[in-house]
RNA sequence: GAUCCCGUAGCUCAGUGGUAGAGCAUCUGACUUUUAAUCAGAGGGCCGAUGGUUCGAGACCAUCCGGGAUCACCA
């Protein structure tokens, strides 16, 4: 693990092999060489390893890392009695003649590095072979510098990674202001998404983003479990695709010679989980749709769906305002969020308005009732844009989008939808031609879906076969009659409320994200065509 | 699919028709507490591709390729 080898004739090696080698390298190597720095590297590679010197050793015993230096570091210890061993990638190396300091960077932050010449003869010999994006590991004490900064004097130090391609090299300073000023900032984002590692590596405070992601998801999981609902895996590849109005991925399996479709939704299996008795079941997985890209839509994206039986969306409304706040507790510390402009405080209550109402709020006009032709027309005066084939639901869907969406920042649970809309939630108690349904805005952006679920097994067989004609009529996003479905509830389904969370969507607001390929590690992208 | 913008050194970008540029990175040298380290020197380019206009094109025009943003499609 540590240097040794014969140095002094290192130079000599390098000198006799670098024509030679120069040469074959270019030769033998030349699809995987795309300019001189990585010509360089790979030679410097070679040579390291000629001086006996393990480029890719299997262990380094690290017991500090950056972060915790830092915060332990006190100037009142006697000088050099805080020994630590540490790891990371080289960052910046701002060599001095004898002295050389190095920032290293490890998964919670960097520090620098001081090697003296004469504490480590032997490495320093090597330092000109070593580069930044290569990994090193030191042991040494922590001490404070001249200027101020705490810093790990090296005792001895080992490459553990040797880096055979350049990274973007970002430079921070901090101006007369105090602000900190980035040059050179990795910033074509196409590269930042392809390249996720390198951005990761470059752009540290992303980071920070996806371990966000990840304790949303586990604050979540912690949220269910401790209430006691199950957490289940339900089929990804399915015969018939259902749950919601979207087109699929087609796949085939081979053994059994059929069709199979990525789903679309987790709607109607989890539904068969409470046929089955279970109380609460929830999944956290992927969906898939194939459609349209933006801001706001991904190919694959995580969805999360919660059935409770003997619940309605009454009770869910509360769930919701529980959980959301609570999770904006845990990860952010408080309720408010900002999202480029916006701020956006989470703490319930939420503000509860019925789907007509806020229309009628934005536009003064009662839409509820009205046939496809008023609704048209209504849409003209109020300077909607529809495509002139549109569907009524699509008129109103669009009315709606285009008036009241843009004005939901702050939390709103948006009730009763009509239930042409809605082939798989219940008939409203009171309210003929609506279902009991609600969707959280927050931002402008629809964050939750929910419904007190349909369980009369006639009327949900009839919706369906609603639907089928849709798709019979050419709307290839109508769901497909699932006969399996329909029989679950025929054996009985106990009233249930069901809510869907689009994760990666409250990812971006909970993290202030403007952009769901910024909560996503891989993006769909492209494939790269290079021309 | 539509519109607009972009493509120049490894990276970030200047370059409005006349010899291809800067900073960082890389290489050589100096420097034993520096920090956008500094100082002195060096190498590095099919200017996305093809065709055109011109005495002359990185720049102007056309087409294509690649990418981004907005819209449309779509929750």
């Amino acid at each position: 693990m540590q240097f040794n080898g014969n140095y002094p004739t290192l130079r000599r090696i390098f000198n006799v092999y670098n024509t030679i080698f120069h040469f074959s390298l270019k030769i033998f190597m030349s699809d995987f060489i795309r300019n001189d720095q990585e010509l360089r590297r790979l030679e410097e590679l070679e040579h390291l390893r000629s001086a006996g010197i393990n480029p890719y050793p299997a262990l380094f015993e690290k017991t500090h890392s950056s972060k915790t230096i830092l915060s332990t570091f006190s100037d009142d210890a006697p000088p050099a009695s805080f020994s630590v061993s540490v790891a990371g990638r080289i960052m910046a190396i701002r060599k001095m003649g004898k002295a050389t300091f190095c920032h290293i960077q490890d998964a919670e932050g960097k520090i620098q590095i001081y090697i003296k010449k004469d504490d480590l003869p032997e490495f320093y010999e090597l330092l000109p072979m070593l580069d930044i994006g290569d990994i090193i590991g030191i042991e040494g004490y922590v001490f404070r510098t001249r200027t101020g900064e705490i810093s790990v004097h090296s005792r001895s130090a080992a490459l553990l990674c040797k880096s055979l391609t350049p990274i973007p090299i970002p430079k921070e300073e901090i101006d007369e202001q105090g602000n900190k000023v980035v040059h050179d900032a990795f910033a074509d984002k196409e590269l930042r998404y392809r390249r996720r590692y390198v951005d990761l590596i470059v752009n540290p405070n992303i980071r920070e983003v996806f371990r966000k992601r990840s304790k949303i998801i586990s604050t979540m999981r912690r949220f269910f479990d401790d209430r006691g609902w199950l957490e289940v895996e339900t089929p990804i590849l399915q015969p018939l695709y259902g749950g919601a109005s979207a087109r699929p991925f087609v796949t085939h399996h081979n053994a059994l010679d059929v069709q199979l479709y990525m789903r679309i939704a987790l709607e109607l299996y989890l539904k068969r989980l409470i046929v089955g008795g279970f109380d609460g079941v929830y999944e956290i997985g992927k969906n898939f749709r194939n459609e349209g890209m933006d801001k706001t839509h991904n190919p694959e994206f995580t969805m999360m769906e919660i059935y409770i039986a003997y619940k309605d969306y009454h009770w869910m409304m509360e769930m919701v305002e529980d959980l959301f706040s609570t999770i904006a507790m845990e990860v952010n510390g408080n309720y408010e969020v900002k999202v480029g402009e916006n701020h956006i405080n989470l703490a319930p209550p939420y503000r509860r308005a019925t789907m007509f109402d806020l229309l009628t709020e934005a536009t003064n006009m009662n839409l509820r009732g009205l046939s496809r032709e008023e609704l048209l027309s209504a849409a003209k005066t109020l300077k909607v844009e529809v495509e002139p084939t549109a569907s009524q639901m699509k008129i109103l869907d669009e009315i709606f989008s285009q008036t009241v969406q843009p004005t939901l920042i702050q939390p709103t649970f948006v009730m009763d939808f009509p239930v042409e809309m809605s082939p798989l939630a219940k008939a409203h108690r009171t309210e003929e031609g609506l279902v009991e349904r609600f969707e959280l805005y927050a931002n402008a952006g629809e964050l939750t879906n929910c419904f007190t679920e349909l369980n009369d097994p006639l009327d949900q067989r009839a919706r369906l076969e609603e639907q089928a004609s849709i798709r019979a009529d050419g709307d290839d996003e109508a769901m497909q009659l699932d006969e399996d479905f329909l029989f679950s509830i025929e054996v009985g389904m106990p009233p249930t409320a069901g809510l869907g969370i689009g994760i990666d969507r409250l990812v971006m607001l909970i993290t202030g994200q403007e952009s769901i390929r910024d909560v996503l590690f891989f993006p769909q992208m492209k494939p790269e065509n290079k021309s």
